[in-house]
RNA sequence: GGGUGUGUAGCUCAGCUGGUUAGAGCGCUACGUUCACAUCGUAGAGGUCACAAGUUCGAGUCUUGUCACACCCACCA
């Protein structure tokens, strides 16, 4: 027996451990049917669920439901990101609660709290996938810090060491001061802020009383001016070119050289150049052989190169000033609308500096992973996402996967005495090349930097399958179906992935890449802790379920587009599983038990082939709609099915027939019921995991698999005339409930219908379902009587007085409007279609216009005439009145 | 500066390759609870599909332009 409240809590946890716990999500390594896997979006080791994950995860687990229902062997493979900088942070955060810093543990040590922290803590976002229903392989599960992954990644360092592809070098890059790493492009935001634009003048060597006014938004970088630069075609400045300046306070002299980086336009059309601290004047310096002044300090103070060593830029900046101004050089400090680069984990802005660092050759690996896209090895859904991808991985730059951290993959690199590097897979191993290269033992001192997390992401579609040990789940599942996830992560992950892939395995990591958007809260603003807006779909499921939660995530999803919270729609996805909850009981209570030797083709009633047909409909909607990716139009199908269909007339049209006394009848509609139900089970079940299996496991019915494992139906045949026989009573029973509203007519007044208009069929049909319409639109009596005739308004209006309605009232009395209507678009069908038949007879137009124009008119014709076949009938159906 | 997307009912949004009377959920109005379900039912009100021009027999859908909003990339000494 069902309970009479639907209550999630009850039963979902308890489902859930039951899967897990039966190896249900687990692939069969025997089988030969078609393989389908996903590996998930490994979410940081620190991380607890979102509404991103749960869109994200939501999405997945459909699929992988679905292709498990399909008969597909499938394998969803999890696991966690370590998330260098976010782990580290956040260890370091526990650290210093205690008042130790990570440098008084040492690193050792410290790597040892990050894996005590993470056995501890770590990992509770696998615990929230669970709640959600994700029927990953838990038993594979997977951490980017694994041995077997810390392997690969190894491995696939030294290959790419190897070939040339990772190389170190000296160079201008993006340096976090707060965690003393450099970072890569993508890991730098860049803010809009109001500042300041700084004029100030630098005396002319040599040349009392003359000046070159300079305009700056950093005056303290003057310590590392090397030059000042004027365009050639500045009229008002060239003159100055060839000269030196002196920087005052320190008063160094830089020469002035001719370079166009300085826009005539643009401040006072001289630029103080600083190729240590800036990027566009590092391209300047390295154009004119300047020498490189570094000034800051790694935490970004100043250095001894300045004369306020010590102090942060800010501060610098202040006494700079007044220095400058004491000496009589400030001319104007003006507000300056600019936009500076802060890092997106520490929030600290983020300084040029020039310091060695390791970087990849991505421009060489990004030549495959283009091609690869451009021939459909890879595609995205939707496709627009390929512009996004082809245009970053074209202009991409070398990537800097060097991190000044302690929490991560150590580079596989070992450096001689006089610094000759040897990059092996192990220390053993370098040791050996070592050894042999210098011919003697060496003792060698092993690179500290550790790898950017994206690095070992980037394998993560092969790692985790047993890369680079051969694995039969590589064999069978490389390269997965189909990669899910966010937008935002195209750049960081996806077109890594497709590098790192198309290098290492020669073949795509994922065949299709569906990207979906953000969610954001109820008034479509982004969600973030400092607003404080989000919402905790922990909290969610709590209160609605999990169901009710991943049926709104995939009734939002529309390829692509952002995802605005609702509560009320999540509550109305609730109030639909109470809905098929309750309509589960209504079949419990009238015996509806679903057998397996049930054969849905040898029906009798019109209301079994009906309600059949539509289910099948129903199904092959939902079927080639998720085979698209089209989530929304997926859930949308079931919903309108489940509770439209089903639950709004079918349980209706079946009640006269359980209260009834035909035995036959009764045992047909109990057997079609439960079939339906079960039907509606199935097709449900990738969205709504936990009510559809309750329900499965509970209602009393012959079952040989688990909801889980059920087959999914595949190109069924539809009784297409089963269809409209019903589709006309519900049509005729809506109009009658029309009516009485319209009339104000007393709920308990019966009516006793005339239909006038009946043919044969028609009449046939009432005379089957008489029951069933009288019950459900509150009818007395109906007949169907005479032949065609005309009513006339003061006629109806008498049947309105008796208390008896003609049907198809409204027709009845705009039956001269809808003759005019009709006639009207007859019209114009056939002038459509004679202008058709003209432009195609018209050789002219058949030799000059291409072949597709040409079909297209065909087709339109086609398509007219098809139009006008049905509007002839209908003008002959008003002429039966 | 370059790019992408959005603008449809009071609100949040569907509407795929042009084709009956533009849909859903929530909200609103009226009526209704013994007989699966008030987490409900029945009926209803509510839309110049941002604006303008164009293509077409036919445009919410395609083209061009305008306006508004959102996001991404690059840069601004």
């Amino acid at each position: 027996m069902l309970e009479k409240n639907y209550n999630p809590k009850d039963f979902e946890e308890k489902i859930y451990a039951d899967w897990e716990n039966s190896g249900d999500f687990k692939p069969d390594m025997h089988s030969d049917k078609d393989n389908f896997s996903i590996v998930i979006p490994p979410p940081n080791v620190t991380g607890v669920l979102h509404m991103g994950h749960a869109l994200n995860d939501t999405l997945q687990d459909i699929l992988v439901r679905y292709n498990r229902m399909c008969g597909k062997n499938v394998l969803w493979q999890p696991g966690m990101d370590h998330a260098g900088i976010a782990t580290q942070m956040v260890v370091e955060r526990n650290l210093a609660k205690e008042g130790v810093s990570r440098h008084d543990l040492g690193r050792e040590k410290f790597i040892e709290t990050v894996w005590q922290w993470k056995a501890r803590s770590g990992g509770t976002i696998t615990k929230q996938l669970r709640r959600l229903g994700a029927s990953c392989d838990w038993s594979r599960e997977r951490f980017t810090m694994d041995e077997g992954l810390s392997r690969a990644v190894r491995k696939i360092f030294v290959n790419l060491y190897k070939d040339g592809l990772i190389y170190k070098a000296k160079k201008l890059v993006n340096w976090d001061s707060k965690f003393m790493t450099a970072v890569s492009d993508l890991e730098v935001i860049q803010k809009e802020t109001l500042g300041k634009m700084y004029y100030y003048k630098y005396p002319i060597e040599g040349e009392a009383g003359q000046f070159i006014h300079i305009a700056t938004t950093r005056p303290e970088t003057m310590f590392g001016d090397t030059a000042v630069a004027v365009s050639d075609k500045n009229e008002k400045l060239k003159h100055l070119i060839g000269k030196n300046c002196i920087i005052p306070i320190i008063n160094r002299a830089i020469p002035i050289i001719a370079d166009d980086h300085a826009d005539p336009e643009k401040g006072t059309g001289a630029v103080k150049i600083t190729p240590a601290h800036d990027f566009n004047d590092f391209e300047v310096g390295r154009r004119h052989n300047l020498p490189l002044i570094n000034i800051l300090n790694p935490d970004a103070t100043l250095n001894e190169n300045t004369p306020f060593a010590g102090l942060s830029t800010q501060e610098a900046r202040v006494k700079t000033i007044e220095k400058l101004t004491e000496l009589g050089f400030m001319e104007k400090i003006e507000d300056h609308p600019m936009v500076i680069p802060y890092g997106d984990r520490s929030g600290v802005v983020i300084e040029p500096m020039m310091t060695d660092q390791w970087f990849v050759d991505a421009p060489v690996l990004a030549k495959e992973a283009i091609r690869a896209v451009e021939q459909g090895e890879m595609e995205f859904v939707p496709k627009s996402y390929e512009k996004t991808y082809f245009e970053w991985m074209r202009n991409i730059q070398p990537w800097c996967i060097s991190r000044q951290l302690w929490w991560g993959h150590q580079m596989p690199i070992w450096y001689g005495p006089d610094e000759t590097i040897f990059c092996e897979e192990n220390e053993k191993e370098a040791q050996v090349a070592a050894d042999k290269h210098y011919g003697r033992h060496v003792e060698l001192r092993r690179e500290t930097d550790v790898l950017d997390t994206w690095f070992s992401s980037g394998l993560w579609a092969f790692s985790t399958l047993g890369w680079p040990d051969k694995s039969e789940y590589l064999d069978k599942f490389y390269p997965t179906s189909v990669l899910i996830t966010a937008f935002d992560i195209i750049f960081f992950w996806v077109a890594r992935m497709m590098m790192m892939s198309m290098y290492m395995m020669k073949k795509v990591p994922f065949k299709k890449c569906y990207i979906h958007g953000l969610v954001r809260d109820e008034k479509g603003q982004k969600m973030s802790k400092s607003k404080g807006n989000t919402v905790d779909p922990m909290e969610t499921i709590e209160k609605y379920g999990a169901d009710a939660l991943r049926f709104f995530m995939a009734a939002m999803e529309t390829q692509g587009r952002d995802i605005n919270m609702s509560e009320a729609r999540i509550a109305g996805y609730r109030n639909f599983a109470t809905k098929l909850w309750n309509a589960a009981r209504f079949c419990e209570m009238n015996n509806c038990q679903s057998v397996t030797n049930f054969n849905e083709n040898q029906v009798s009633l019109g209301i079994s082939k009906w309600i059949i047909a539509k289910a099948k409909q129903a199904t092959a909607e939902v079927t080639r709609h998720l085979d698209n990716f089209r989530f929304s139009d997926a859930t949308n199908a079931v919903y309108q099915f489940a509770w439209g269909t089903f639950c709004d007339w079918y349980i209706e049209l079946s009640k006269p027939v359980f209260y009834g006394e035909d035995e036959q009848a009764k045992a047909e509609t109990r057997a079609v019921a439960a079939w339906v139900l079960d039907r509606i089970l199935v097709i449900l079940h990738p969205f709504m995991p936990f009510i559809t299996t309750e329900l499965w496991n509970n209602i009393s019915a012959e079952r040989n698999c688990k909801l889980i494992h059920a087959p999914w139906p595949k190109n069924e045949q539809i009784d297409v005339n089963a269809l409209s026989e019903i589709d006309w009573a519900v049509e005729l029973i809506s109009a009658i409930r029309s009516l009485r509203a319209e009339m104000n007519l007393p709920a308990g007044a019966k009516l006793h219908i005339i239909l006038k208009s009946a043919n044969a069929q028609s009449r046939a049909n009432i005379a089957a379902l008489d029951k069933i319409i009288c019950t459900l639109a509150r009818l007395e009596k109906i007949e169907c009587v005479g032949d065609d005739y005309a009513m006339s308004p003061d006629m109806v209006q008498q049947v309105f007085n008796e208390c008896t309605l003609l049907l198809p009232l409204k027709g009845v009395v705009d039956f001269a409007a809808e003759r005019e209507r009709l006639g009207k678009e007859l019209e114009q069908l056939n002038k459509n279609i004679e202008n058709y038949a003209r432009k195609l007879s018209n050789s002219g137009f058949v030799e000059r216009a291409p072949a597709q124009v040409v079909a297209e008119e065909r087709r339109r014709r086609a398509e007219a005439e098809e139009k006008k076949a049905k509007v002839e009938e209908a003008l002959a159906r008003i002429a039966n009145f």
